[in-house]
RNA sequence: GGAUGGGUUCCCGAGUGGCCAAAGGGGGCAGACUGUAAAUCUGUUGGCAGCGCCUUCGAAGGUUCGAAUCCUUCUCCAUCCA
């Protein structure tokens, strides 16, 4: 089976500019592409993955890739799928979190001797002069046109300043830019991307005469159409002191079961064969699948290790096991008034409960118990002995602490 | 620059002097049911404290016994006109 091929029974190909010249190139290890991270925050998250992923599939193929970081783009902000506009970001906060984009790629793909590369669009775009530009590459844009894309479609009730107006722009020539240095022929992204890259491909077409080409990934959206990897709190984060392994595994333990085989699919590395397999799974087997789809996934980003401790733990919950791997809360002498500490306390120092108020509620509800008894009375209280040997704290189903002190 | 409409709690959106911590929906949380799923039903959803207090309705002032609601200035957004 081709690469091509593999991407599109993995589901993860959504639209490609030429497709018989891209299975041409990316088949046969030809391609040099790219794909572009705006520094929005200071980890990685679930979305970026997908690309990372993609990434390492080419390059195991034997196709160039570039890790493009949006150190000038990042500067202006995408509006894509946005209702509204982006915080704009401080020169200070995106070289940060550039720095810490570049750590967590080099974890996942391979940079040495030349395999792949890591350019930041800051090197060119922040030197820029405006009427150069304007002349240059301005000229080959049509307002009409760029305002029927997609993207900005949504912005039109909202409104669209003009700074965010010309990220398809400054998109477009970092594509120009990587065609010309490094011979990049190739732009990957996400589906919501669509325009921008189609931008950069015509750039380069009416600059250069050459041919460009362009492909986006499947967004991974759930059942219900939304974006995957986010939750309540955020992102489904990359590093481990954003998103812990144990919640990323549960992340992924639980979702919905419309979704695990797409996910599994998309996101790992099984052979497909075996994938398929699983195909038929229905009702309470689709659990099993869950737990593949968990395991390998953490054992990708944060190594067999963690996946093996969070995986134990939840099983430590869920059913039975050692209570050695699950999440744990130590107590200090200063979280006890006179050695004591009551349960509500108690709730809000683990982290389970955002407030005193909440941890009330949660106890009145019968959602609270310790070492599975459940603890009805507020006042309940505990005396600082009692954390000796670790005990079990319990907040509704899923969340959970193991406290000692 | 002008005109009009608007900025309400996590989100959408009611509220136009006291009965407003603020309707309704969404989302979240908890309970029942289950498979750590979905759907459904119930409760709950600013904070602190055992019902009393504190902070909240774009910002700052003012009127009033009392304001999210009235006045002034400022600020931001949308629409139309230039």
């Amino acid at each position: 089976m081709t690469l091509y091929d593999e991407l599109v029974a993995r589901g993860l190909i959504a639209q490609v500019t030429d497709e018989a010249e891209i299975k041409e190139l990316i088949n046969n290890g030809k391609a040099t592409f790219y794909i572009g991270f705006d520094p929005t925050a200071d980890s990685l998250h679930v979305g970026h993955f997908m690309a990372l992923c993609l990434m390492k599939r080419l390059q195991m193929a034997g196709n160039k890739p570039i890790a493009l970081l949006g150190g000038g783009t990042g500067m202006i902000g995408d509006p894509s799928g946005r209702s509204d506009m982006r915080q704009m970001m401080t020169p200070e906060t995106i070289q940060h979190n550039c720095d810490c984009f570049k750590e967590q790629m080099s974890r996942f793909i391979d940079f040495s001797d030349g395999k792949a590369l890591m350019v930041n669009n800051a090197d060119w775009l922040m030197g820029l002069n405006y009427v150069e530009l304007l002349r240059e590459v301005g000229s080959h844009f049509s307002v009409n046109r760029m305002l029927s894309a997609e993207c900005y479609k949504q912005r039109m009730e909202k409104g669209l300043s003009f700074l965010e107006f010309n990220y398809m722009i400054m998109q477009s020539y970092d594509f120009y830019a990587l065609f010309q240095n490094y011979g990049c022929n190739m732009q990957f992204g996400g589906d919501d991307q669509w325009s921008n890259m189609l931008g950069g491909t015509e750039l380069i077409r009416r600059k250069l005469g050459k041919n460009a080409y362009a492909m986006t990934i499947t967004l991974l959206l759930n059942s219900e159409g939304k974006k995957m990897g986010k939750t309540q709190s955020g992102a489904v984060w990359l590093d481990p002191d954003k998103t812990s392994p144990f919640d990323f595994y549960q992340y992924w333990r639980n979702v919905a079961d419309a979704d695990v085989l797409k996910c599994i699919r998309m996101l790992t590395f099984l052979p497909l064969e075996e994938i398929d397999q699983m195909d038929s799974w229905e009702g309470a087997q689709l659990n099993t699948a869950k737990e593949i789809l968990a395991f390998e996934l953490t054992k990708l980003i944060h190594g067999e290790e963690e996946a093996q401790k969070a995986q134990e733990g939840a099983k430590a919950l869920f059913s039975s096991g050692s209570a050695q791997n699950m999440p744990t809360a130590n107590l200090i002498d200063a979280d006890f008034t006179d050695g004591f500490l009551d349960i509500v306390g108690l709730l809000v120092t683990t982290g389970l409960a955002t407030s005193r108020s909440d941890a009330r509620r949660a106890v009145e509800q019968g959602g609270v118990s310790m070492d599975n008894e459940k603890i009805t009375d507020i006042k309940t209280t505990f005396p600082i002995d009692a954390f000796a040997e670790p005990r079990i704290l319990k907040k509704g189903k899923k969340s959970f602490r193991k406290v000692i002190k």
